[in-house]
RNA sequence: GUGGGCGUAGCUCAGUUGGUUAGAGCGCCAGGUUGUGGUCCUGGAGGCCGGGGGUUCGAGACCCCUCGUCCACCCCA
């Protein structure tokens, strides 16, 4: 008999990691929220073009697009990213500026996997769409770095660069051309190729021969206009005033082409792995107007949430959550009594779980110790018999019995010492 | 897309130059303890040794193909 497992790339999350997901995404949640973003959930899938404008030069429009044709002919794909779906939402919807959002959720690519690296990855991020202020960028960078120190994360360094605006950046792009063509010799193979696509991007090969041509290569910072200098400029004022570390780092230029002034990185150091960036962003003033909206300035980040979860085993913070059971009750008579607390108790709002198929009281004191559970309720014959039930607190030895009337009242009272010693 | 490592029990892995009925630890189930988990002891269940083909008297071991997985490159979160 065949039997089938998750496609490449993809994988089930099972509990406790799928809880600890959850966990991540609330606290994104209330870090963004606190700050006047909202939640935005785009499709999952959509019109082919509106992804084709994450730029024809890269990677991620040229290979790794999970596209395909719909029983009604339309051309779509899988998102493999959502900033390009705000943009488009915003074009469609027109909300009034500035339109502040966050999102969750998962994102396509078609790409062989590797650690840290998933065909179905999740990512949470925030866009910004019609301020063009230089501190708004000093406020999302210092969100993204609130979100992580709420994580517990420490080894985490933030990269900053600037590409200019449109022009600068069209300028530079000649220059470094024309300065990596008098080097093609000294330029590995695969450098040589990228170069012809796109000569940024020459700046982010990690090749060994590279090194010194990109060491001794021009500098977006000298190219860059004076009003693109000055938001610059601003923006690190801003994280210096905010107490955010952070290096210029020239050579981050990152994958999508819509990228315009501010560009951002987040690499953790406590990472081994071949891909230690746990999050980035950027300026994209160009993209609202490229989906067919008012030229609009937008701004935003996106966080692995694999890659970030992997840095904080790496640096072992942020565990997975307890478990929601407060009581586990072990029925010995049948299984009827259980199922009448357990009603009880959840009405009562506080959490209850138990054993079925009439366990030995053995199997069920184990199960409800794995439950994670702070106290058992014991009911077997003689507490049946008496109308009563034992009270067993799972991490001592004592235990005591109630009556089944006044059950619900002494949980209570465990629920309130439970708390209070917490 | 390119290169390399690895696929043996639910998990982590042993398996000697090819040689009888394929092992361990953990986990699971049961018993010791006819009413008590976390420690301990005993026992049990659970494997077409990823799949297909080949070499051989004989393959979990060797060869080919294939699929999967991991790592690295490319690129990205």
């Amino acid at each position: 008999m065949s039997s089938f497992s998750t496609s490449p790339g993809t994988r089930d999350i099972l509990t406790p990691d799928a809880a600890r997901w959850r966990k991540f995404q609330d606290v994104f949640a209330s870090v963004v929220e606190e700050a006047g973003y909202g939640l935005i959930i785009p499709p999952i899938f959509e019109d082919l073009g509106v992804f084709l404008r994450l730029g024809e030069a890269t990677d991620v429009v040229t290979k790794e697009m999970y596209d395909f044709e719909d029983k009604g002919g339309r051309r779509v794909a899988l998102r493999p990213e959502q900033t390009a779906s705000v943009c488009r939402a915003f074009v469609q919807h027109r909300p009034t500026t500035p339109w502040k959002v966050w999102y969750a959720g998962p994102n396509f690519r078609y790409e062989k996997p590797q650690q840290g690296r998933y065909r179905q990855f999740d990512q949470v991020g925030l866009e910004v769409l019609g301020v063009e202020d230089p501190y708004l960028d000093a406020e999302v960078i210092a969100l993204a770095a609130q979100f992580y120190a709420r994580l517990g994360l420490k080894e985490v360094q933030l990269s900053v660069n600037s590409l200019g605006d449109a022009g600068d950046r069209q300028r530079f792009t000649d220059v470094l051309r024309a300065y990596f063509e008098s080097h093609l010799g000294e330029l590995s193979e695969d450098s040589q190729v990228t170069l012809t696509k796109n000569p940024l991007r020459v700046l982010d090969s990690k090749r060994r021969e590279d090194q010194a041509i990109i060491a001794n290569a021009p500098r977006i910072r000298d190219y860059l206009s004076p009003t693109a200098a000055e938001h610059f400029a601003a923006v690190l004022a801003a994280l210096d005033a905010m107490n955010i570390q952070y290096v210029i780092d020239d050579r981050l230029v990152r994958g999508l082409d819509y990228y315009r002034r501010t560009t951002f990185e987040f690499v953790s150091t406590a990472l081994q792995a071949a891909h230690t960036a746990i999050g980035g962003g950027g300026r994209y003033d160009g993209l609202v107007e490229e989906l067919g909206g008012p030229a609009t300035a937008g701004i935003g980040f996106a966080l692995g949430l694999d890659r970030t979860l992997l840095a904080c085993d790496a640096e072992n913070v942020f565990p997975a959550p307890n478990t929601d059971v407060f009581a586990f009750v072990v029925d010995t008579t049948g299984g009827y009594e259980a199922a009448l607390v357990c009603n009880q108790l959840r009405m009562a709002r506080i959490g209850t779980d138990r054993a079925f198929d009439n366990r030995s009281m053995k199997a069920q004191m184990k199960a409800a110790d794995r439950s994670g559970a702070q106290v058992a309720i014991i009911i077997g014959s003689n507490e049946l018999e008496a109308g009563q039930a034992v009270i067993r607190p799972m991490n001592s030895g004592e235990q005591y019995s109630v009556n089944r009337a006044d059950l619900l009242a002494a949980i209570q009272n465990e629920v309130s010492k439970f708390q209070s010693a917490n």
